[in-house]
RNA sequence: GGGCCUGUAGCGCAGUCUGGAUAGCGCACUAGCCUUCUAAAUUUGAGGAGAGCUAGGGGUCGCGGGUUCAAAUCCCGUCAGGCCCGCCA
């Protein structure tokens, strides 16, 4: 509806002497349907002039005559209330979409390079349904970047040579367990430290010998984390998100960028060492006394994670052209602000930030350590086998149909929050598959192609037939696409394009309940049949960006 | 103690950035419809299934104040939940 609106404003302009960008941030879409397409307040302008607004709106109205993109124009109280040509947006939409099919919506860049790091699990155990909400969103931002013609690689950063690790090379004692089984042994692990401090004593051991280069030791975390990254990365293929670069953070510990690193940061006269002899970094310049310390060494000389990161952020920075994004929870707030300000001094721009709250249990919080989790793997299984049930109902016996289902159910309920929001993780909610749901949004889709596929489609169209409430709303909302995909774009929310499916779909399915397509004929048919092939085209895309298969039939 | 995020119907959410005309949606609940083209069942009727449709009930937008012609939306305060605050990652 873009150009209708743009129509609009210049018209607006003309007559008020406002600026275009003030018009613009105005004129808005009426919450009723009968109140046309767009409409305009009259209050601020009637300030200006002081006059009675209801007058002013009045008065406006007289200048505006029907042409090619409005039909009319109403005044109700102070609003100015425009409504569009239907058929052009009718005709205009369709088009488009029919023409640019898989490709409507984007926002065609070209030559941009993006870089994003998403999921990056402690390479400790099994990741839970917690880490899962890194990862489809990350995932869902990869695609919509990609989609809007960035070139983009995605990185997963492993933290390979943490406490944890050692502990679990503690525990595995010599032996090389399986992947389902590091998470029993690191909760062991826990338990056992907690009883007796001393074994911790041997957790340190081993860290500092893999700082010394100790090659057995080194090798030892290395079998531990190889396990870990491939089980990981199994599950998550099996869901089909991907990564380019594995970046393994011993790089930075064993390289010489942490040392550099340090000497550049001697330059902005910011770094001291505290009367516990560790290197600080001062930024309480930029985020105050309470939280200005960030602390990137240990007494002994040894990194912090803090440096390291430091390091491998500059990294990507150095790769990152356009675009540089970064998935983090939200327990990591503060210490990106950190981050950021560190990188600040040494003149680098910070990545982009997607922070997302935590998924915790009716009994409280996720913790790995604890045992206290719904694991993913279980949630991936529960869904698949809900969706195998459901289809077995019907008798369809399709076996990857299961995990398209299941997964986009599992994958929805995830994406159509917003990330800031703290999640309580309930099965039947995770797994519903009516309502507001993937299986619903899957089931316009095949529905529509359905039709598609009954009926050969002519391309005698005729746009003004297009003209009942429930057409007409379908291809308001089919226009709403790009903008969709321009807002989730800039504030990289992918649970922007979850809510606009949802609303697509259902709308469909009144369309459908209430537009028999096959039943007419003539044009009236082939237009209905353009629409529902446009439909197809972009719920398709949306649930796509989301991760979510859209299957023709089920 | 300090900082950031969240609070909208019994439950789960959208709307808050960019203030605007009766606060939307889903689940559950009540009453209908089913006609297409997904699936299943039936094919006279009746009934069943459904991830389908329609309508209905249900709201102090956490609480208090302020700004404004106008506040769920902006500002201040307050309460509740989550996260963080120097050798974890």
């Amino acid at each position: 509806m873009d150009a209708f609106k743009q129509h609009i404003v210049k018209l607006l302009k003309k007559n008020t002497q406002i600026n275009e960008d003030e018009i613009s941030t105005l004129l808005e879409v009426p919450p009723n349907p009968n109140f046309g397409d767009y409409s305009f307040p009259c209050f601020l302008l009637a300030q200006n002039l002081k006059q009675n607004p209801v007058e002013v709106a009045s008065n406006l109205s007289k200048y505006f005559l029907k042409d090619e993109f409005i039909s009319r124009v109403e005044c109700k109280g102070a609003y100015l209330n425009f409504f569009i040509n239907q058929a052009k947006l009718n005709e205009v939409t369709v088009k488009e979409i029919l023409k640019l099919k898989e490709r409507y919506g984007s926002m065609h860049l070209k030559g941009k390079r993006a870089l994003i790091e998403h999921t990056s699990i402690n390479p400790n155990a099994e990741p839970h349904v917690g880490r899962a909400r890194n990862a489809f969103i990350g995932d869902a931002i990869v695609r919509l970047i990609r989609f809007n013609g960035y070139k983009t690689e995605v990185h997963y950063y492993i933290n390979d040579i943490g406490k944890q690790i050692a502990m679990l090379v503690l525990a595995a004692n010599g032996k090389k367990p399986k992947f389902h089984e590091l998470i029993d042994l690191y909760i062991e692990i826990n338990k056992k430290i907690e009883k007796n401090p001393e074994i911790e004593k041997k957790v340190f051991e081993l860290l500092n010998k893999l700082e010394k280069g100790n090659k057995k030791v080194k090798k030892q975390f290395n079998d531990i984390v190889k396990i870990c990254v491939e089980g990981q990365n199994e599950i998550l293929n099996d869901l089909g998100i991907k990564y380019d670069f594995f970046d393994y953070e011993s790089k930075y510990l064993f390289n010489k960028d942490c040392e550099n690193l340090l000497k550049e940061l001697v330059n902005t006269k910011k770094l001291f060492t505290d009367n516990e002899q560790r290197q600080v970094l001062d930024l309480r310049e930029s985020l105050g006394e309470e939280q200005g310390f960030f602390v990137l060494t240990r007494a002994d000389g040894t990194s912090l994670y803090g440096l390291r990161d430091l390091a491998y952020t500059i990294y990507k920075i150095k790769k990152a052209k356009d675009r540089n994004i970064v998935v983090l929870g939200e327990d990591q707030k503060l210490y990106f602000t950190q981050l950021r300000a560190a990188l600040k001094l040494l003149n680098y721009r910070a990545p982009e930030i997607v922070h997302y709250s935590f998924v915790l249990l009716q009994e409280g919080k996720m913790s790995t350590r604890k045992g206290n989790v719904v694991l993913l793997s279980e949630f991936m299984n529960e869904a698949e086998k809900k969706a195998r049930g459901e289809l077995d109902k019907r008798k369809n016996q399709d076996k990857r149909l299961a995990k398209i289902i299941g997964y986009g159910a599992l994958k929805y309920s995830v994406l159509k929050n917003s990330p800031e929001k703290n999640v309580i993780f309930d099965w039947d909610q995770a797994l519903t598959f009516d309502g507001e749901s993937s299986p619903y949004i899957q089931y316009s889709y095949a529905r529509a192609s359905s039709i598609l596929k009954k009926v050969k489609m002519d391309k005698k169209f005729k746009f003004d037939l297009l003209n009942n409430k429930y057409e007409i709303e379908l291809v308001k909302l089919l226009s709403n696409f790009p903008g969709v995909i321009n807002k989730a774009s800039r504030d990289l929310k992918p649970n922007y394009i979850a809510n606009y499916s949802y609303d697509l779909a259902q709308k469909f399915n009144e369309f459908y309940h209430n537009c028999p397509v096959i039943k007419e004929s003539g044009e009236l048919r082939n237009t209905r049949l353009a629409l529902v092939l446009a439909f197809t085209y972009v719920i398709q895309t949306s649930l796509n960006l989301l991760g979510i298969e859209a299957p023709e039939k089920m």
